[in-house]
DNA sequence: ATGGCCGGTGGAACCGGA
C-alpha cells in the first residue's frame, strides 16, 4: 500500500498538478494539506473520477486537509482533539484496511511565526508561536493514545518542523525561525521518542533531500530547500515498511506547488 | 548582481505562507 503525503497550496491552483500527480504516481491513499477551500466548494470529481474515496475538513481561505483513497475511509475524524475553541483546519483522520487495519491521520502543523518570547523565554500566550507549541502538545496526546491502540498507525504531513541541520540546505539562516528553533525540535522529538520511526531517515542519511523549496529568490534553482514533510510510523507500521520516498522532480514542473509529496510504501 | 513569489479574497491591496 503506497500512502503519500503533498501539502498542494490551493486546491484550486493545483488541479493539473495534482492530476498529473495521482495519475503517475497512483498512491491508494494521499493526505493533502493547505486544500484552501471549503469543503462545499472542493473540486470533488477530479479525485473521484480517478477512483477514490475523498473526506475533506476544509475552512474558508487558509489552511484545510484532506484524505483520498482507493479503498473505503472509515471512521473518518476532523479536527486535533484538545481545545474545542480551534478552529484551524489542520487535522483529519480515518481507517482503511488493507491486509490488516491502518490509521492513517493528516495533518498541517502550524508554521509558528513570527516567534513572540517573553522576557524568560516563554511563547507569548496569543501569540502564533504559542499556538504552534500548543497544537504540538495535542499532537503529542494524539500520539500517545494512537500508540496505545497498538496497532499500525501513522501521522503524515506538513509537520513546518526542520529536525535537524542536514535538513535545511542553509541552516545559519533558519535558526531563530519558528521551524528550527530549540523549543520547536524538542516538541518534535517528545512525539517522535514517543516509539515512532520517521519513516525518511529510518531509510535515507546525510544532507540534500528536502521537500519544500520557496517560491521567492530563486529557491528551487539553487537547491535551497529544507525537509518539513513528514511521516512518524507507530511500531506496528514501522514493521510494514517497504520504502519511503521524495518526488523531488514535481517541484520543476508547471505552476508547482512549493512543497513536492513524500510517500511510504507499507506491506499492507 | 544575494534580488527575485504565490494563492486566496474580493474586486484593490493585503494577509499568510516558511
Amino acid at each position: 500500500m503506497k500512502i503519500a503525503s503533498f501539502n498542494i497550496n490551493g486546491i484550486k491552483a493545483r488541479l493539473n498538478a495534482l492530476g498529473d500527480w495521482l495519475d503517475e504516481a497512483q498512491p491508494d491513499v494521499a493526505v493533502l494539506q493547505e486544500i484552501k477551500s471549503v469543503d462545499e466548494a472542493f473540486p470533488r470529481e477530479m479525485i473521484e473520477d480517478r477512483g477514490y474515496n475523498l473526506e475533506t475538513h476544509g475552512q474558508k481561505g487558509f489552511n484545510g486537509v484532506a484524505i483520498l483513497s482507493k479503498l473505503p475511509l472509515e471512521d473518518v475524524q476532523r479536527g486535533l482533539p484538545g481545545d474545542d475553541s480551534d478552529t484551524q483546519a489542520r487535522w483529519i483522520e480515518a481507517t482503511v484496511v488493507g491486509k490488516q487495519a491502518i490509521r492513517i491521520c493528516g495533518l498541517y502543523l502550524p508554521n509558528g511565526n513570527p516567534v513572540e518570547l517573553n522576557a524568560d523565554g516563554s511563547p507569548v500566550a496569543g501569540g502564533k508561536y504559542a499556538y504552534k507549541l500548543a497544537w504540538m502538545e495535542r499532537l503529542r496526546a494524539r500520539a500517545e493514545a494512537l500508540l496505545a491502540e497498538e496497532m499500525p498507525a501513522l501521522m503524515a504531513g506538513d509537520y513546518n518542523i526542520i529536525p535537524q541541520a542536514e535538513d535545511a540546505s542553509r541552516p545559519e539562516v533558519w535558526r531563530d525561525d519558528a521551524l528550527f528553533r530549540p523549543e520547536s525540535r524538542d516538541a518534535f522529538r517528545r512525539i517522535v521518542n514517543l516509539g515512532f520511526t520517521e519513516a525518511f531517515r529510518s531509510r535515507t542519511h546525510g544532507p540534500g533531500h528536502y521537500t519544500f523549496w520557496d517560491y521567492q529568490a530563486g529557491a528551487w534553482n539553487r537547491n535551497d530547500g529544507i525537509r518539513i514533510d513528514h511521516f512518524l510510523l507507530s511500531p506496528q507500521a514501522a514493521d510494514l515498511l517497504l520504502d519511503c520516498q521524495i518526488d523531488k522532480d514535481i517541484r520543476a514542473r508547471e505552476k508547482p506547488s512549493d512543497h513536492v509529496p513524500i510517500w511510504v510504501e507499507l506491506d499492507l
